[in-house]
RNA sequence: GGGAGCAUAGCUCAGCUGGGAGAGCAUCUGCCUUACAAGCAGAGGGUCAUAGGUUCGAGCCCUAUUGUUCCCACCA
């Protein structure tokens, strides 16, 4: 079992054996067990184009860092890895992959296309999860999921038809976003609205019997399917062309002159010409005023018969056109440049055209509503909290949700047509139609938008509409952790879904993070080129070096910097611990006996030392353990990285070396207990961060237990807090460093020893420090340490440095360098005096001495006290020196 | 147009419910001290964006301002 420690530390080799380890032996699967409290994680799954970047490494980590920390506290940990079908960029990375070949996906058909959509499925699908390994992931391999396998497709169709039966799922003729690049609808969520300079075309229609109407407009072309022209019911302007009409140009149709409410009379010329087909508002204004809507556009974004004599041409030539065209016919009033809002499609950047099309939809209004009530009633919480406020506001301005997808690679929607016109939605293949007999029913040929099925991934991961022991057991979940770019695409749906399929919030915390964006600031990106691959990351530096980087320095929800240096600063740290781990092996060379009876519990004598490291250690993991269930896993390392590296290694581990080096000291076995037992307990509060090291440190210190991944967490234990000797060696702790200070600043070469007064009229205080006398010498170079009671055989000019309840004489004679010591006095009587002046000033401060606490003005007037003691000192020390070194 | 975040050391960022400003990196000084030079011991460096206010006391709370980033939104 006990294996030496290499000198270096390679993570490359480490890591991938330790994780072959951990599969190997199961330790990630969590089976139902009745008599423990479930702790439940879901994957958010990566799509099965996408190979692992920061953004996953940034959401995996700190999932796995929960679930490591859940599982070590004794909760049947669950997490459930997983992938998602992502319909449009699958399907758009197939088509182009055929393109390369020649092939279109109309020239093979649906099954062929799906076919090979399987096959890219097969090939890639699992590359992202393997990614994961690398990172470390604890992830229940054995309950991967898809969101296309059969179980969670059975449950895409359970919703959908309950959703139709309850009428929340209805087929209708709606504007809709157009992607005329990708051919298909998308939602809301999916368009962006990016800043583009344009033109406003100013442009005036003619007015039966003479006269015309001026407006501008953004998009000419759509002139073509106005069929109305709108002006404010009050605006005085236009009030007597009410109710007339206009001639449009080119298709010479006459359309009404309306008054809507909807037409800004400050905004241009007050006029706006209406196209219910391809714009939301004028959709809006023309169904208020029963107009017709006229689609002018086909599929590919090409202008259609509808358009007259631009059919054919596509919608920017045809805008080209058009323009000229009414130039040439004296209506074009003039162009001006602008700067405005275009919707883009997220994926592919082109520009959305919305149309008019008949969709299935979800209605949003009743289903937000439970999810708004959730969040009210604290069933869902963010972490940061004001993320809710992004949720919130996502679900108040609801519209419903189109959910069909001219695409292929997705779930099919469950409708069938029949030739008589019945449509009958069911999540079973049907046959017949049930109303005329006829078995010439056809399935609708779309596919449902990815997120619908995404939105049941908690449950559906689970096992339901089953009722399985697991879903049962497991769900709800307890974290969801995202990006919050993903609030409205995901979050919103699984919590809506969640409710109205399962009765309640699929999880109650969403732990929101940020971004992590390169060393500019920048996001990263494929365009850029600046990203950075994690796996490049783990090749240099591995795993945990990684994690580290992402989950330190960083509070919730926001965004961090990349930096390499940062990655270093952090392997610095596994380093740091793995020598200390070697150093304290070292020791133990040989000794297997003594282990043992460590590990059956024997545990020897404590010294101060021993005890102050103990009740720091003791400290240390409640405060960690607070963070965590806080949610402060930034807080949490850092704090545990300052303990291990500034206490443990810096301190504890240079105090208590003379007991080992020495044989016969009869505390080396204490000595030897306590470091193993605070490495232990330090090893574990780490273990969620950097799992890799851990684990191999662990299993060879001690032969007790087979992995560290399910050794349980530290617990606070009064019985390990000592206060008194807590503090009695922060005394001696904050007396060495004065004596380095001191010897540093008067530029004593290390090599010299020097003796050392200390000053104490308390018994107590000379007490701590006689016991701590070795530190004196073994820590700060001392070549005799007096401890006493009065100045006795101090010389006068001996430099002084006051601590806390006593004072440090070190003999000027022994210390070198006069003109910098009379600059030293010189400052520091300056700061003392701007001290005693500052808490002087504070404590004549009416106010506070009436209203603030007894304890802090004593604590004030500690300070003055002690303040003028040294300055009196200072200012003798200099009037000695001066007096003896100026003549 | 609405909403949110950020502004703290040269750089990147922590700073929980208000009680005398921190880390990493960088800089300077001295050290190869038998775990670690990927290290050790020290040092310098901040009117906590600006202006008010609340308070005995503000980086933290309130108001306004400036700069900056992001999200949402149908202004033709």
């Amino acid at each position: 079992m006990r294996k030496h420690l290499e000198k270096v530390y390679e993570p490359s080799i480490v890591e991938d054996r330790i994780y072959k380890n951990w599969l190997e032996k199961k330790y990630f699967h969590a089976e139902v067990e009745e008599d423990k409290e479930a702790y439940t994680i879901v994957i958010p799954p990566p799509n099965i184009t996408g190979q692992l970047h920061m953004g996953h490494a940034f959401d995996e980590t700190i999932q796995d860092i929960l679930i490591r920390w859940k599982r070590m506290q004794g909760y049947n940990a669950l997490w459930i890895p997983g992938t998602d079908h992502a319909s449009i960029s699958t399907e758009v990375k197939i088509v182009d992959k055929m393109a390369k070949e020649g092939i279109k996906k109309e020239d093979i058909g649906r099954e062929e296309f799906l076919k090979r959509a399987w096959e890219w499925k097969e090939e890639y699908g699992s590359t992202i999860l393997n990614q994961l390994k690398k990172l470390g992931c604890s992830c229940d391999w054995d309950r991967e999921r898809f969101t296309m396998d059969d179980g969670l497709s059975d449950a895409v169709l359970e919703v959908f038809e309950r959703l139709y039966k309850k009428g929340l799922i209805y087929r209708g003729e709606k504007l809709i976003n157009w992607c005329p690049k990708c051919k298909t609808t998308i939602s809301d969520a999916e368009v962006n609205h990016e800043d583009k300079k344009g033109n406003f075309w100013h442009i005036k229609y003619p007015i039966k019997g003479g006269g015309y109407l001026q407006f501008a407009t953004t998009r000419p072309e759509t002139m073509l399917g106005d069929t109305a022209v709108a002006v404010n019911p009050n605006d005085e302007r236009y009030k007597e062309y009410v109710g007339q009409v206009c001639i449009l140009p080119f298709v010479d149709r006459e359309i009404p002159i309306i008054a809507d409410e909807y037409v800004d009379m400050e905004f241009g010329t007050g006029v706006v010409k209406i196209t219910p087909a391809h714009d939301p508002n004028d959709f809006e204004v023309g169904l208020r005023h029963e107009l017709e809507k006229i689609n002018i556009m086909n599929d590919d974004g090409t202008i259609n018969e509808n358009g007259g004599k631009f059919k054919g041409m596509d919608r920017y030539e045809a805008r080209k056109a058009i323009v000229k065209e009414l130039d040439e016919m004296g209506l074009l009033v003039k162009i001006e440049e602008i700067s405005h809002a275009v919707g883009v499609h997220e994926r592919c950047k082109d520009v959305i055209e919305p149309l008019i099309k008949k969709q299935w939809f979800v209605k949003m209004k009743g289903l937000a509503k439970p999810a708004i009530d959730a969040y009210h009633n604290n069933e869902v919480r963010f972490i940061p909290e004001r993320f809710g406020k992004v949720y919130l506001n996502w679900l108040e301005n609801i519209h419903d949700w189109c959910i069909s997808r001219q695409l292929w690679w997705g779930h099919r929607i469950p409708a069938y047509y029949c030739s008589c016109g019945e449509v009958i939605v069911s999540k079973s293949k049907i046959d017949k139609c049930p109303k005329c007999g006829k078995s010439d029913l056809k399935q609708d040929e779309d596919t449902l938008d990815t997120w619908f099925s995404s939105a049941l991934w908690p449950f559906s991961t689970l096992g339901w509409p089953e009722k399985t022991k697991e879903f049962e057991h497991f769900y709800p979940t307890n974290v969801l952790v995202t990006g919050y770019d993903i609030i409205f695409f995901w979050v919103v749906r699984m919590v809506f879904s969640g409710i109205e399929h399962t009765g309640k919030s699929p999880f109650r915390d969403v732990f929101i993070h940020g971004l992590i964006r390169d060393s500019q600031g920048r996001k990263m990106s494929k365009s850029l080129g600046n990203g950075i691959n994690p796996l490049d990351v783990i090749d240099k530096y591995g795993a945990d070096a990684l994690r580290l980087t992402i989950v330190t320095g960083n509070a919730a929800g926001n965004d961090m910097r990349f930096y390499w240096e940062r990655v270093e600063s952090n392997r610095n740290f596994l380093n740091k611990v793995w020598n200390a781990s070697r150093f304290i092996m070292m020791n133990f060379e040989n000794m297997e006996e003594l282990e043992k009876r460590f590990d059956e519990g024997y545990k020897p004598e404590l010294t101060d030392s021993d005890k102050w490291i103990i009740s720091k250690a003791n400290k240390l993991i409640k405060e960690v353990t607070e963070n965590m269930d806080n949610y402060e896993l930034g807080i949490a390392v850092s704090k545990i990285y300052d303990f291990v590296w500034d206490e443990y290694c810096d301190w504890y581990i240079e105090m208590v070396k003379p007991r080992l080096y020495d044989d016969k000291d009869s505390t080396r076995e204490a000595a030897l207990w306590t470091l193993r037992e605070v490495l232990i307990k330090s090893l574990k509060l780490l273990h969620p961060y950097m799992p890799f090291i851990t684990e191999e440190i662990f299993t060879s210190i001690q032969s007790k237990e087979d992995t560290i991944m399910l050794s349980k967490w530290p617990v606070y234990d009064d019985e390990f807090n000592y206060e008194k000797e807590e503090n009695d060696v922060e005394l001696i702790k904050s007396a060495v460093k004065s004596i380095r200070n001191i010897r540093s600043e008067m530029n004593v070469v290390p090599s010299k020893k020097i003796n050392v007064f200390v000053v104490s009229e308390s018994e107590d205080i000379r007490n701590t420090f006689s016991k701590g006398k070795i530190f004196f010498s073994s820590l700060a170079k001392a070549s005799d340490v007096f401890i006493q009671d009065d100045k006795n055989g101090i010389s006068n000019d001996a430099v002084s440095t006051v601590i806390h309840g006593g004072v440090i004489y070190m003999p000027f004679a022994e210390l070198v360098d006069v003109e910098k010591e009379k600059e030293r006095l010189i400052k520091e009587k300056e700061r003392l005096v701007k001290e005693v002046e500052r808490v002087e000033k504070k404590l004549s401060n009416q106010g506070f001495v009436s209203k603030a606490p007894a304890n802090v003005i004593e604590e004030e007037k500690k300070k003055l006290e002690s303040y003028s003691d040294m300055l009196k000192k200072v200012e003798t020390q200099l009037n000695i020196y001066i007096q003896r070194f100026t003549k």
